[in-house]
DNA sequence: AGGTCTCCTCGGGCGC
DNA sequence: TGCGCCCGAGGAGACC
């Protein structure tokens, strides 16, 4: 389930492989996943001819931007984009054939993946993109903000932390890792938390994020980059399908439970419900 | 009004 | 072997 880093590293990857290159035509064999046009048919021809000038993220989006329209496609759990590398196999949901006779695919298994198309410059003033929250790295957001949204809110903090409304780009894995190295058990409400805790959860939050694009993100489940190349940052969680193993801190067990619905991970000896 | 909750999407994987 | 259920991101709409 690839979160902001791992989008990161596709948008990387992907900005190298198709940059300044024309989409020639489109195939979609899964309409569902095309939200906006309504039409598959006007996703094609409004895509055919357009180059690729930019790729851009916003939290877990991808905006491919092109000369007119706006590409937005999310992921989410199994979505990976690959360039010709590899024949459509019955999981590539749509290929765009590029002027250089390559093909770009968007494979998924689960068909979960979504992409939105609009015209350039209005795709952050609706849906899917209009409510997200600031980037994790972005000055706005800061702890003083991040304590505003804590404080009004009888929510636990994971919840907060997985909304995309409050920061743009956390999953169910990075919001484990980063409450873990602030100390934090992830069904502690929000409000309880006094506001050097919430220093550490921004400080950890912002800290995770970059140590695991540093790392090329995380291979969990089958996430590969665009070029087929893994991430090593699995190697560096402290929680996140560790249950019955070791803490690396304190050698106590990694305990798995559920909160907001999601299985999370935790130490109970370094992260206190309070 | 606005914060919070519920439902829905999908199919691999797993338990019984 | 087969059936049924779980998982999860995020939007729509319900709820309070």
């Amino acid at each position: 389930m690839p979160e902001l880093p791992e989008v990161e590293i596709v948008r990387r990857t992907l900005t190298k492989l198709v940059q300044k290159k024309q989409i020639e035509d489109v195939e979609v064999g899964w309409p569902k996943m095309i939200k906006e046009p309504d039409d598959v048919d006007m996703f094609r021809f409004f895509l055919s001819g357009q180059t690729i000038q930019h790729i851009g993220r916003k939290g877990k989006f991808l905006i491919f931007e092109l000369d007119d329209y706006a590409l937005v496609s999310h992921l989410r759990m199994e979505g990976k984009y690959s360039l010709s590398e590899e024949s459509p196999t019955k999981h590539t949901h749509v290929r765009f054939f590029l002027h250089d006779n390559s093909e770009l695919h968007y494979n998924d298994v689960r068909k979960f993946g979504t992409m939105h198309l609009f015209p350039k410059g209005t795709e952050c003033d609706v849906a899917p993109l209009a409510k997200l929250g600031p980037e994790p790295m972005d000055p706005s957001f800061n702890p003083s903000y991040l304590r505003e949204k804590f404080m009004k809110t009888t929510r636990n903090a994971k919840t907060v932390l997985l909304d995309q409304s409050i920061v743009a780009g956390l999953g169910n894995i990075y919001v484990d890792e980063a409450l873990f190295r602030a100390g934090i058990f992830p069904g502690t409400p929000a409000a309880s938390l006094e506001e050097d805790v919430i220093i550490r959860v921004h400080r950890e939050t912002i800290a995770t994020l970059e140590a695991a694009i540093e790392a090329g993100g995380s291979s969990i489940r089958s996430y590969l980059n665009g070029n087929g190349e893994m991430g090593y940052f699995q190697q560096q969680l402290y929680v996140y399908g560790r249950k019955g193993q070791r803490c690396k801190m304190c050698e106590g067990e990694i305990e798995r439970t559920v909160v907001a619905g999601r299985g999370t991970h935790y130490c109970s000896r370094c992260q206190p419900s309070v």
